[in-house]
RNA sequence: CGCGGGAUGGAGCAGUCUGGUAGCUCGUCGGGCUCAUAACCCGAAGGUCAUAGGUUCAAAUCCUAUUCCCGCAACCA
């Protein structure tokens, strides 16, 4: 079994922000390294979503070319991603060549099977700029219930689905004129009717493994018939479509992104000997992986399966853990209002491990969640630093102050004979967390072990074993330090900084094999590592800073009053 | 109006599919310990599981109706 791990292609328009990362982009990560660690192929695929109006509108306000903003955007990701410590074996760019070549091999190949169809239509256009408009870029007067801000797509009012077209005193969003008309033209369609059949087929097999904010919402959309979208625009940037009588059109942004999966595989795999197809995304042991927001599920859930389907090219994805969403102390993030966390500022100040254990314990799972500062403070001070980090700390300072010339091979034993069993209950049940995609409940998981540990040193106090029988002060230690082995091992794919440097005492990192035997469950090798003796290697100390909660407070107060300006 | 999600001790959540003593973390209160980052350990208080009906020997869990909150996705995860 192989995983092919994707998350949302992040689109080059904008910061990310908490939500982004607690819902998409952590999970994959934590899941990617977690699959690593258990010795299993897979790879952590993603990239900049590149085209789109959203993205010209923006550029030109921005007085950039489109490719010189998307590319500004793609680069802040990739850094702020880096920080974060979230990896990706490949994060490429759809507006790339090989990602151009890989859209209209799929859009040929649906084409030629008549899945792809021309069809007339008719379109708003705004005679003052020229621009034709798309449903979101037009504006008008509801035709059900006269709400005069009606979108072109929905009223927010009545919630009626509008049709453009039917619009009453539409507005050009563009450029803001009332001068838009009803113009004839022309769009190649994607014939997901076609394919409704073969959906379900499909879709039926998914349904057990998928989870019920999923779920339902795909039948409810999918049960009675598919229906045809247009997948070409009149833009001026994007992937040309490729047919002579198609002149200025392009391929709509939302049928090339989810092949930019595809596409940034083959560009990732290239030269390296492997096929992304064959040994890949079409491979018989292959477990396909989308982490996406609850937002996305349409694409991922019906139509890019459609279009796998459809060419065959690929296989349609296995698992969709689709997030809910992070707001920010119960409201959506809004950029625009101030009412916004600077996710690049925060990890200047916190540091990877306190965001990504703050962030993990957000992970929408299933329903929505809430950054506070507050928060944020508490989770850190209270949870890792209190019962982790003290763990980690009591023991190696005591070992370290209490006996300099290290702990003998044979004192390991009664971990090994004692302890080993419920280590391996442990490993078990976080391994199934995880593998079921519970990345929330998983790292809980390991803060239950840290009160276990906590509980055995209090219970044994070394301390006063010291004085009265040091023998059995050294075997305490030596339980508990390898008790600080497997907390430093297991929190490889939450707290990569963090595990490193537990890791460390031991002169060992993540991708040492030993700890990966570890990870795995064989404590068989754990136990000939300790049977030569441990003396520490690296000097212990705090390894997890508490959170001042003045500076908390600052930034709460700074939060408020930015929303409330 | 429609669709989807949610409602569980002070806070955040799990449990609902497969009905059977209501669980976790934080917070609060009382006690213990002193190796450790004023940390750690033990104990306690605190919930008629949104509401109203129904099914059942038994309902947080199944059924029906209602209320409130959040979101709307085919260009914001």
């Amino acid at each position: 079994m192989k995983y092919l791990i994707t998350s949302a292609l992040p689109y080059a328009n904008g910061p990310i922000h908490f939500g982004h990362i607690a819902g998409v982009y952590l999970p994959a990560d934590i899941f990617t390294r977690h699959k690593k660690l258990q010795g299993v192929r897979a790879m952590h695929i993603s990239g900049s979503d590149e085209h789109g109006v959203a993205i010209m509108q923006n550029a030109q306000k921005a007085g950039k070319s489109y490719q010189e903003y998307v590319n500004e955007w793609h680069r802040t990701h990739k850094e702020l991603f880096d920080r974060y410590d979230i990896k990706f074996d490949f994060f490429g760019q759809t507006s790339a060549e090989y990602h151009k070549e890989e859209t209209l091999k799929w859009f040929n190949d649906l084409l030629g099977k008549g899945l792809i169809e021309k069809k007339a239509e008719q379109q708003l256009q705004c005679q003052s700029c020229k621009n034709m408009l798309p449903d979101r870029f037009v504006e008008g007067e509801c035709y059900v219930c006269h709400y005069p801000e009606a979108r072109g797509d929905e009223c927010p009012d009545c919630g009626t689905w509008i049709d453009p077209l039917k619009l009453l005193k539409p507005v050009c969003k563009f450029c803001g004129s009332k001068d838009v008309k009803a113009v004839d033209s022309f769009q190649w369609y994607l014939m997901l009717s076609k394919m409704h059949g073969r959906f379900q087929e499909w879709f039926e097999s998914r349904k057990p493994l998928w989870r019920k904010n999923v779920v339902p919402f795909v039948e409810s959309l999918t049960k009675d018939n598919l229906v045809d979208r247009a997948i070409t625009r009149d833009l001026d940037w994007g992937i040309d479509v490729p047919l002579p009588e198609a002149q200025g059109k392009k391929i709509y942004v939302w049928f090339d992104a989810p092949i930019g999966y595809v596409s940034n595989t083959r560009e990732f795999l290239k030269g390296k000997g492997e096929d992304y197809v064959k040994d890949w995304w079409d491979a018989d042991d292959v477990t396909i992986v989308n982490f996406i927001g609850k937002d996305n599920i349409i694409f991922h859930a019906i139509i890019f399966p459609v279009m796998s389907l459809g060419t065959g090219f690929v296989k349609p994805v296995t698992q969709l853990p689709a997030n809910q969403y992070v707001n920010l102390e119960g409201k959506q993030f809004s950029k625009s209002k101030g009412w916004y966390v600077d996710a690049d500022d925060a990890i200047a100040r916190f540091g990877s491990d306190a965001l990504r254990f703050y962030l993990t314990s957000l992970i929408p799972e299933t329903s929505d969640s809430s950054f506070t500062w507050k928060a944020l403070e508490l989770k850190i001070n209270s949870e890792l630093a209190n019962n982790i980090g003290n763990f980690v700390n009591r023991a190696m300072k005591f070992s370290a102050s209490k006996f300099p010339e290290g702990v003998p091979g044979a004192k390991f034993d009664a971990f090994f004979t004692d302890h080993a069993p419920a280590v391996e209950t442990f490993m078990k049940e976080y391994h199934e967390l995880l593998d079921s995609y519970q990345i929330k409940r998983g790292q809980e998981h390991i803060m239950a072990l840290g009160s276990k540990v906590n509980q055995f040193i209090t219970e044994r106090a070394p301390w006063t074993e010291f004085k009265t029988d040091p023998e059995k002060a050294l075997e305490t230690i030596a339980i508990s330090t390898a008790y600080v082995f497997v907390i430093g091992t297991f929190f490889a794919p939450y707290l990569p900084q963090l595990s490193g440097s537990i890791l460390a005492y031991f002169g060992q990192t993540a991708e040492s094999e030993l700890v990966k035997m570890v990870y795995q469950g064989d404590l068989g090798e754990l136990r000939k590592f300790f049977s030569g003796g441990f003396k520490l290697q690296v000097e212990p100390q705090g390894l997890v800073p508490k959170i001042d909660s003045k500076l908390i407070e600052e930034l709460d107060a700074k939060l408020k009053e930015k929303a409330s300006s």
